[in-house]
DNA sequence: CCCAATAGTTGATATAGTCAACTATACACT
DNA sequence: AGTGTATAGTTGACTATATCAACTATTGGG
């Protein structure tokens, strides 16, 4: 399966990657999905992170993210309370039983990445991120 | 919006295309989406391409190619006729307004190409593509 | 002729993403 | 104070994408 253009490389990658942490998930019992993670990692690097920033360090609608959230509080693994000082803010928070999963995601992600990464040097992958880092800048700033 | 890991950069990167892709798309009043627009490019790149090549091609299920199939079939775009050896295979191909539409949809996918890739050397592209065919061959090769 | 395999189609259903309207709080201002 | 505007989040309705399983038609092998 020979990839020849950018577009079609792009694109069938994702659609592989995709599918494979899906894979790595449902074989861990998790009930996740990838947005699901993405939306832990945000909570877990992010003090008192809200929804809002989960929106704006994703790119998606903040409908999807209201219900991904209230489905990740739902399963227990995060709470939210109201900011202090500003309470239209909810902030998010792992439980205790989040933090467990959390851990138990981090490896199963590793996995997934070394597999992604086999036969390719560190250096490879830094660039392949900054690059990929690039095309995310071109395509976000001027959009007319 | 800063990246960090290879997970969070290539799920951004795709959602950010698809976007991109739509964008353009819809702007050039075709109203076919990113997937169509792959089975286009294959079945122009295909001899004699059927419903499967796209289908082994993409990786994606075969039900959802053959909606896809007929949707450009339903637009003009693409006709299908038996094989003569085998009446199973269907062989696709595009029809005039078929040829014409794909003329105008690569220079729409040229325009994404550049925007997607400014300021990046041409060599910094031929790597990014090279290293994420390997890792589409690495998912895709030993999948348990 | 019968059987297993293959190409494609279809229906039902699930998942993901989008849009617009809405509530509630906050902040600025005159 | 009260009024307007911006922001955070929620919800409903909808569209688009993706997946599964059952089905038909055809093929090639015994």
């Amino acid at each position: 399966m020979p990839q020849t253009s950018l577009s079609s490389a792009l694109f069938t990658l994702a659609q592989s990657y995709r599918v494979t942490v899906r894979e790595a998930i449902n074989a861990n019992e998790l009930g996740l999905n990838a947005l699901h993670v993405r939306c832990l990692h945000i909570i877990a690097e992010t003090q008192h992170c809200t929804a809002n920033d989960i929106v704006t360090k994703t790119g998606r609608d903040k409908a999807q993210i209201a219900r991904l959230v209230k489905e990740l509080i739902k399963l227990g693994l995060v709470s939210k309370c109201a900011d202090e000082n500003d309470k239209r803010c909810l902030i998010l928070s792992f439980t205790d039983q989040g933090n467990a999963l959390f851990s138990r995601l981090e490896v199963a992600e590793q996995e997934v990445d070394a597999k992604l990464c086999h036969g390719l040097t560190d250096q490879q992958v830094r660039d392949f991120i900054a690059i990929a880092t690039t095309m995310i800048e071109n395509i976000n700033h001027n959009t007319p």
